[in-house]
DNA sequence: GCGCCCATGTAACTAGTTACATGATTCA
DNA sequence: TGAATCATGTAACTAGTTACATGGGCGC
């Protein structure tokens, strides 16, 4: 049960989009889900050949000369069960791991500057995220309504906009909790019996 | 540099605020890090015996009849210097995999209501989360302010607190995202041309 | 009598990462 | 001239999970 190896599905997730090749497959997780997922060459391509192997996605090979040949594939009615299926079962609850969390909890045996200057990087990086996203999710939301009689557009844009205004939620509150823990650094500064302070 | 096995630095931060068992570490860490860390005792065992080897803990016997020998683990100068250095390292931004976003994404695949399900239960978890959060900030809050007086505790006792901000933070923006999906979800009813319905 | 807690660990496995290997084309 | 993009993959590795094995004590 908790052996589901969910490249194979985002392999297939892209696949229905359209066929495409390995390379094509990681190019698009990059572009279009980086924000929420990705994957790596090392796995995708074996994982791609099990698929293939399963009956899950076809092959067709493209010759190029001075290129290597590009293998096309597309995804089967079987593969696209078999990603259906998965997409209703409830999404398996990993075990939670923190590094930052688990940094900030030790933070009394560093630095207080030490600690400032860690959450002042999460700060920078969670704010302009932030702003991509906000960006991202302007488009998204002008292209629902350059579509607003498309149903079947709709219905697929809405999902895409749901997952942008999931991860900027995040990142919003992300950057408050940044904030406030500056400040209460602020406040702890003056005790300082650590490194520092020259 | 992208091997830093967490695992040893768990141990280790467990380690300095007492000597103790496997077993008691992995305790340990269910009751305090569970928000944000866990071990599991395949992985734990093994890298005890490493960090054993390595001197960066030392081990004593505690014989006890009927019960297997209890190893008590102590955490040496280099085993603490080593910690410290890694917790000022900046924090490995591992590659992101969400799978709920990832499920969301291909919404139209399914039906409505498999989606509308999932968030809903999403919202009953992390709500209920939140609560718990709330609570543990409340002790916190309060056991800080009973030590007020007391600068080293203070000083240990507010980065805990920042850790459960930040995990209540988190939670709370989940909650609303979720309630915002199931006000979109709702609008979306209509359209229906999937399975359910009946 | 059943199941949980204490307490140790190993073996077999899966998932995922990194580095390596190859090589043409295009653009600055 | 050198870097990026297209395009395939394999090999060696690490981290982490699950299942197994053992067994007394304690409370309901």
């Amino acid at each position: 049960m908790a052996t589901t190896n969910k490249t194979r599905y985002a392999i297939l997730g892209m696949l229905v989009m359209e066929p495409m090749s390995g390379y094509d497959i990681k190019k698009h997780i990059e572009r279009n889900l980086s924000y929420f997922w990705n994957e790596n060459y090392g796995h995708l391509y074996p994982i791609l050949k099990r698929l293939h192997a399963d009956g899950w996605v076809t092959k067709q090979a493209e010759e190029n000369e001075g290129k290597p040949t590009r293998y096309v594939y597309s995804i089967t009615e079987l593969g696209r069960r078999m990603l259906a299926d998965w997409l209703t079962l409830p999404v398996e609850r990993l075990p939670v791991r923190n590094e930052m969390l688990f940094k900030l909890f030790f933070g009394d045996m560093v630095s207080v500057e030490s600690n400032r200057q860690r959450i002042a990087d999460d700060l920078t990086f969670a704010d302009q995220r932030q702003k991509q996203l906000e960006k991202l999710e302007e488009e998204l939301r002008a292209e629902l309504d350059r579509h607003k009689d498309d149903v079947e557009f709709r219905n697929n844009g809405i999902f895409r906009f749901m997952t942008v205004r999931q991860a900027r939620y995040a990142a919003q509150a992300h950057v408050q909790w940044c904030r406030e823990c500056l400040d209460i650094l602020d406040g702890l500064e003056d005790v300082g019996d650590e490194k520092e302070e020259a």
